[in-house]
DNA sequence: TGGGATAGTTACCAAAAAGTAGGAATTAGG
DNA sequence: CCTAATTCCTACTTTTTGGTAACTATCCCA
């Protein structure tokens, strides 16, 4: 077991899966980018995800506010205003997601075509 | 519930996510893409792959195959033999996959440093 | 007095993912 | 005739993930 830790330490592949291969946390930060301001509170990315729940919004904040990439700024007024944004670290990994979009974009409108994986 | 269905289908980052944001797929692929002769056989993936179970592998392997980013050529032989590579599309992945690992390698080292998720 | 707004947390439950262990099929080799 | 090699599959169990609903706290407004 401490050679997984050793392996998971050393691959960078499973840091990034581990970190936001997950539902939303991919999703998250390219609403974070491509906001006006950079910065969104708790409730307007609720209503731009809305078929994330509240709690699913609220751990995949917390798990990318551990992971350095989101930043968390408390304003302790009421009622309460969190604000959102990316870190500089979230920033340097924008470029390398948005291609990932473009790939996406490109080469699932034909995967698709032949393959429903939704019912 | 349509409405999910048609967000899904018009996003791609959920595209992408639900495709190879799990455990084992972004592995697999680098690991073809590695290898010298761009193919690997069923057990050659377990070696280089060993904490991930035979049943995840063969798993993960078809749904590759299923999106169309992993070849496989069954070779009628007793024992049998079947190979696995890259698709077409699967190589166009690899250019963004390599920059998502550089990305990883860069910007992790820091972060691990300040902060241990596995014990 | 009693909502409403904001940003959560918690307990509980269901579903999905993943691990374990065993079997199947085939033929060569001892 | 028994075993090994290869590539799986299947049943069973455990672990992880995600959803629902209810609760907290505070202040403003009617």
């Amino acid at each position: 077991m401490a050679d997984v830790k050793a392996e998971y330490l050393a691959c960078p592949i499973r840091q990034v899966v581990s970190r936001f291969g997950d539902k939303w946390s991919m999703l998250v930060l390219y609403m974070l980018n491509t906001s006006e301001t950079g910065v969104l509170r708790f409730n307007e990315l609720r209503r731009q995800m809305t078929d994330c729940s509240q709690k699913m919004l609220s751990q995949t904040l917390k798990n990318l506010e551990q992971s350095h990439l989101v930043h968390r700024e408390v304003y302790p007024e009421v009622p309460p205003r969190v604000e959102y944004s990316l870190t500089d670290t979230g920033k340097s990994l924008m470029p390398v997601l948005t291609e990932l979009i473009a790939w996406g974009k490109e080469h699932f409108n034909e995967v698709i075509e032949k393959n429903i994986i939704m019912d």
